[in-house]
DNA sequence: CATGAATGAGACTTCATTCAT
DNA sequence: TATGAATGAAGTCTCATTCAT
C-alpha cells in the first residue's frame, strides 16, 4: 500500500473512532509510523483529508446506487434497493460510514469543500425523495409524510454502521431483508418486493478496514 | 436562571452541535458572557461537566422508562412504550439525546465517570433486552436475532433527535404510533397495541432548549 | 488560637515543606478551612504573610542571641554562643527556619519588605563578623579566612533543620556541644568553652508546631 | 551548544536562582531566545527536564565517588574522600547541586522519576553510612551517633554550594583540606590523612554554568 | 467577618502548519 | 521524500486578588 493510502485508512480509523476534531496530526503520524510534517508530503491539510474521504465516500455511494437502480422502474423495487444498499454499505465500510454522516459539521461553514460534500449528499438524498414521491404519485405507496418517512428510514439504514457486526448471528441479507420488508410496510407498498443485492457493485473504499467495529463482547449497545 | 445551569444550557447546545471534542472553553465562556475563568467557578473541568449531563440524562431516561413500564406486564405493551418513549424523548429532548448517544467516547478510557455512564446506559438497555427476551420466551414475538431487533430499533428511535422537527407535518404522536407499529412488526407479535404516551412523565432536561435542532429549511437531511 | 495565628501556622507548615511558591492561597485556605477570600481579611497579601512571618523570624533570632551574648566579653564565649544557639534555633523550629533561610528570593527584588528581612539578616550576622574578627585581633583565635570559617559554621548550624529529631539518639544538648567544639577547633581557640545555653532565652515562634519535620524513618537523609 | 544543552544550561541556572516552582516555561524559553513551544521539541514536560537534570546530576556523584573511592579501603581515607568530593563538587558545580539538593519535594509524589531520584541519593548515602559503620567497628573512629554525624557532615559540605566563590581567599584546595580536617576531628579519628583530591575524576555537568552563584559583593551571606 | 462570584493574567501544554536541510 | 526544528495560536486550567452581599 502506498504512503497515500495508508494516511488514508489510519485517517478513517481514527476520525470514526475519535472523531476529526479529537484527533491529532500527530496521532495520525504515529499511526502510520511517519513524522509529524512527512504527512503533509501526502495531504494538503487536516481538514482537505476530511473532505477527501467524504468526497470519494460520497461519489462512491452515488454511483452504486445509480447503477444499483438501473434499468428498475418501479417505486417499490427502487425503494428495497435504496434501503438495502444503504443498509450494506453501512454494514460494510463502517469507518467511512460514520465519518461521512457524523463530521459534515468538522468541514468549514461557507468552505468550498463543505458545500460541495452538502451537494453531493442531497443529490443522494433525491434518490429517495422522488422514490417515494413517484411511489406516492403512482398509487403504489401510502404515505402520510414523506419527509418522516424518509428520514426515519435512512436512520435505520445508516444506523447499521454503529451494531452491525459479520460475525453475529445475523447475516448481512438477512439484516437487508428485514430491513427491506420495514420499509415497504412504513410506505403501505401495494406489491412486495424479494431483493437480491449484487454486493459486488457496492463502492469499495481502498482504505476501509474491513474489519469490524469494536463492539463490546457481551453484545450490548456498542460503546463507540 | 442561575449561573450554573446556564452554562449547562449552553455546553448541551454547543457539545450538541459542534461536538465536545471542537468546544472549548472560550466557546462555552463566550455562550454565557463569562470569563473563561469564571467557568470554572461553577464547573470542576470540561469533562465533569460532559459527565454531569451524561449522568442526569441517563437518570433521567432511567427513571421516565420504568414510571412508564410500571403496571404494564404484556411483552407487547412493554415494547411499545419502550418505542414510544425512547422516541418522544429523543424528539422533545434533540441536543441532551446526541450529547448522549454520542459522546461517550468522549469520556477519558478508564475514569470512573464513564465506567458510570456505560454502566447506566447498561441498565437501560437491560429494560430492552429483558423485553424482548420475555416476549420472545412466552411466545408473543417471534424474534430470529434479538440483538440485531433491539440494536435496530433503538437505532430507528434515537435517530429522531436528528431528524425531527415540532412544526412539521408529523405530530409527535404519529412519529411514535408509526415507530411502535413498524416495531411490533419487527417482532412478529401477536397482538396489537395502542399507546397513549403520558407526556408528563418524560424527564425535563432544565437546560434543554425545547428549541428545534438546526434544520436546513429546506426540508433536507439535517446539516448536524 | 485566633484565626490570624492558624493562618500564620498553616503557612510555615506549607511553605517550609512545599515552598513558597508551590503554595497558593487556595492550599492555604483548605489547610485552615477558610474560604479562599476569607484569607485576606487575616492577611494583606501572600507576599506580606511571608514577609511578616520572616520578619518576626529574624527578630526573634536577633533578640535572642542578644540576650545569650549579654555579659559575655570572651571571644570564645561568645563563638560558642553564636553556634550554640543557631543550631538549637534551628533544630527547634524547623519550619520557621527553613522559611527564613530558603524563601529571601521569593521576595519581591527591591521591594522594601525584602530590603528590610536584608538588612535584618545583615545584622544577625554581624554578631558573626565582629565575633570571629575580636577573637583574631585579641590572638584568641587563628583563622586563615573568616568569610570561608563562618560561612561554614553557619551552613552547619542552619542545616540542623533539615534533618534534627528531637526523638532520635543524640540530644540537642549535645548536637550543640559537639558543634561548639567543632567550631572552636576549626579557629584554633586557645581556650576550650563549656557552654550552658539557657533554652528558655529562645525565641518561641507561636505558629511553629513544636513538631518534628517528617523524616525517613530509615534514618537516611531527609527526603525533601 | 545544541538547543537540548542550552535549554538544561539555561534551566539549571534559572532552577537554581529562583526555584523550580518560580520559573515558567516562558522564562526558560526568554532565557534561550526561543518560542514557548520551541522549548517542548526538546523536552517533554517541565518536570521530566527536572527529573533529567537531577538523575544526571546523580549518577554523576555516584560514579566520580566510586571512582574516587576505588583502593581506598581504610575508614578514614574514604571519609576524607567523601567529605572532599562532596565540597569541591558541590563549590564547582554550585547550581546544579543546588537543584539536586532543593528540588527533591518538587517531583510528584509517588512518580516514578521521584522514586528513582530517591533510590539514588539513598545509594550515595550509603557510602557514607557504610564508611562510618565500618570505622566505627574497626575501631579507627569513636563516634556516638552516626547518623547525627553523617547529616551534620554532609550538611557541612553542601553548604558550600551556596557561598563558596573561586575567586574568595580561600582555595579550593584549602576549604576541602579544613572540611576533611573538621570531619576526621568530629569522628574522632585515630589515623590523620593528608588526601590530594584528583579533579579530573570529578563529574563533569555539561550545563554548569562554571560561573560562580551570585553572591552579595559585600561578602555577607549569599542572597540566593 | 465571611463568602460566592468574578476576573485578568498567566500557568503548562498541544495544535496545525511551515521550512531549511 | 522525509525530517528536525520551530512557531503563533489556542487548548485547559490555576493564580492572586477584589468586591458586593
Amino acid at each position: 500500500m502506498d504512503a497515500g493510502m495508508k494516511i488514508k485508512a489510519a485517517a478513517i480509523d481514527l476520525f470514526a473512532r475519535d472523531g476529526y476534531a479529537a484527533t491529532s496530526i500527530r496521532d495520525l503520524a504515529r499511526a502510520v509510523n511517519m513524522t509529524n510534517a512527512g504527512i503533509y508530503h501526502h495531504v494538503t491539510s487536516k481538514e482537505a483529508l476530511l473532505a477527501d474521504l467524504m468526497r470519494v465516500g460520497q461519489l462512491g455511494l452515488i454511483d452504486a446506487t445509480d447503477r444499483l437502480l438501473a434499468h428498475r422502474p418501479a417505486p417499490a423495487d427502487r425503494l428495497a434497493v435504496l434501503i438495502g444498499s444503504l443498509t450494506a454499505i453501512h454494514a460494510l465500510n463502517p469507518m467511512t460510514t460514520r465519518v461521512m454522516d457524523g463530521e459534515l459539521r468538522s468541514l468549514t461553514p461557507g468552505s468550498s469543500a463543505r458545500d460541495e460534500i452538502i451537494a453531493l449528499r442531497d443529490r443522494y438524498e433525491d434518490r429517495w425523495r422522488t422514490t417515494l414521491a413517484e411511489g406516492a404519485d403512482q398509487g403504489d405507496f401510502r404515505i402520510p409524510d414523506q419527509r418522516l418517512t424518509r428520514l426515519a428510514l435512512m436512520a435505520m439504514c445508516t444506523g447499521t454502521s454503529e451494531w452491525y457486526r459479520p460475525d453475529g448471528d445475523a447475516s448481512l441479507e438477512r439484516v437487508c431483508a428485514e430491513f427491506v420488508a420495514i420499509g415497504l410496510a412504513s410506505v403501505r407498498s401495494r406489491v412486495q418486493v424479494s431483493m437480491r443485492l449484487d454486493l459486488s457493485l457496492l463502492p469499495d473504499y481502498p482504505w476501509e478496514p474491513h474489519v469490524d467495529p469494536r463492539v463490546d463482547p457481551a453484545g450490548r449497545h456498542p460503546i463507540r
